[in-house]
DNA sequence: TTGAAAGCGCTAACAA
DNA sequence: TTGTTAGCGCTTTCAA
């Protein structure tokens, strides 16, 4: 069977190609009964239109922008190299991907970037959203304007964002506390649990379902108020040594944000509590090493290289109007211990 | 910047477009020294081939046949419906998918079929690959006449194929090995081993890695003689049965191979050995539900969509002779409890 | 509101 | 061994 073009359509719908492809790309200009004709030549014929050829005719790349986190940590800048990968192997692909980078906790200076990207012509935004009211507002903006926007990493469930690439969090969460309270193997003692902060939406998720499940589930333990600490390593040391300090009986350490160097040098600093379990996020080449030592006893990961991608696949799609493999876009909670690094 | 074209390169090297064409796509009829010209402008000019122009311009679609296990287990089945998926995805792209299965442990089926493919004209063969030396034979004459191979799955390292879609499997054995030792949290007993059959690579494997790590680091474990059940749900379930009649110490059952019900039936009748640790392969909706219900405390996954995508995004690459992005090509050992089932 | 026609960058048939 | 040229299916002026 030989494919079907536009030009099929037109000749169906009695029209020019001209029509058929405004028709197709919801372009003004046509009178609704045209559109009528033209869209039951399209049902009858059951037109796909080619997404090669759309491309290869535009006279202007497809551009989207990635707002990122300006952070210093390993994630955050794992994240920026991702995307400029990304952005190189779209460049040759008539896709343009552009950068900008800002505090994203500061809520109000990521609403200015969100306004700022909206004057310039982007098909599509990702961005790693901070749940903030004067962002999400940002965001419907930015889809009231016809601009895709898909969230990255942290998600604004209330706005009109078509797209979250980024983990359950609260399953997250779950996960760390069934391999703590397992690894733990009945003993009976205290949990430790440090979160970045309780603005950060990510982060209450996690703390939520590891409470949920350490109650639950495992009895035996308990856990220690939550330590604030902001995603700062020396925070976050502070706070390890102290529960290390004030508590002989603790079993082990939950690290829910990040900053995890700071949780290393605690522990590695006190080596007679070799048999303390700790978890934490993010597979980085502290994480991985502290694994291998057997510091840490299991990393809980999103895969940033993975979430980047899919935010492109999925702004791309919409783009150009075509179908995507969702079961692809999932992004799985990964689960490393030493043995399966990759 | 405006992007530099076949016409550009034709230009400077003072050649025609058609000239450059054949260079760029190794056809034969073009002098050495010419073929040098045309090499040089291209390096001169920094020129990136522009695949979608490419992919409309030529008159056939690009070709590639994946030859699957026709076996009744779920993770086979899985695997077609996804290569199935994708197959429909790229019908939209010029790119067809023929689908092929046979019996993939019978060497000689295998071999056959993959002779019959390679009089096909395809431009890429995906393979699950059996390791044995008809099998070696026949992709290495696949890939002398110009075919693309990629195994999928399991892997035939000595031969000649451009990669292999799957996971490390000695890694993932280890993996099981580490979650049931920590999971065991100390105790001593007996560990149990079933696995398909010492002649497929890949269970052989993670036998191996399950065995290095329980030997090294769990000595408070004995690991029993290992059972040879070919992936037959009922030899599973009657090697599980004997386990658990036979030593009343049993701490856990690592399960390598597939027909994971088997084992599934055969814990479910046995409630008193509740604090049985399991750990299987490949998330099926047996091995899901067992997660939740308890009865299996891991799974250790490929993703067979993964697979099937990154088989066809190499296939694809070489095809057009443009570049990938290796880190997206690496398959994952995915590690699922009962909280971070997707 | 519609149509005609010139490309987009490449491939492939045919001619030289 | 090399060159000319007509498409591939769509978008985008520009004209009607």
């Amino acid at each position: 069977m030989p494919k079907i073009t536009i030009n099929d359509v037109s000749r169906v719908a009695g029209v020019s190609v001209a029509t058929v492809d405004r028709v197709l790309n919801r372009r003004p200009g046509v009178r609704a009964q045209t559109v009528e004709r033209v869209e039951s030549a399209i049902r009858e014929l059951n037109y796909q239109p080619d997404r090669l050829a759309a491309r290869l005719a535009r006279s202007r790349d497809i551009r989207f922008c990635f707002v990122l986190p300006a952070a210093h940590n390993s994630f955050a800048a794992r994240l920026r190299e991702e995307v400029t990968a990304i952005a190189e192997h779209m460049a040759r692909e008539r896709v343009t991907i552009d950068m900008r980078v800002t505090d994203v906790f500061a809520a109000a200076s990521l609403t200015r970037m969100l306004e700022d990207v909206g004057r310039e012509a982007y098909d599509g935004v990702a961005v790693v959203a901070l749940d903030h009211p004067g962002v999400r507002e940002a965001i419907n903006s930015l889809t009231e304007q016809g601009v895709t926007v898909v969230t990255l990493v942290s998600d604004v469930p209330s706005s009109k964002r078509v797209h979250y690439a980024g983990i359950d969090n609260s399953a997250a969460g779950r996960t760390a506390a069934s391999l703590l309270g397992r690894f733990a193997g009945g003993r009976s003692g205290k949990a430790g649990l440090i979160a970045g902060s309780t603005e950060l939406r990510d982060h209450i998720e996690r703390q939520f379902g590891f409470e949920q499940v350490i109650g639950h589930e495992f009895p035996k333990l308990k856990i220690l108020p939550v330590r604030q600490v902001r995603d700062e390593p020396q925070r976050v040391e502070a706070a390890a040594r102290a529960m290390l300090r004030e508590h002989s009986d603790l079993i082990g350490i939950y690290h829910a944000g990040g900053g995890t160097q700071g949780l290393i040098s605690a522990l590695e600093s006190e080596p007679k509590r070799k048999d303390l379990i700790c978890i934490a996020h993010e597979l980085t080449p502290h994480t991985r090493r502290a694994l291998i030592k057997g510091t840490i006893a299991a990393v809980i990961n999103q895969d940033p290289g993975h979430e980047a991608r899919s935010a492109v696949r999925v702004l791309l799609a919409h783009a150009e109007n075509v179908p995507l493999l969702m079961e692809q876009e999932h992004i799985r909670i990964g689960v490393f211990i030493r043995d399966n690094l990759p």
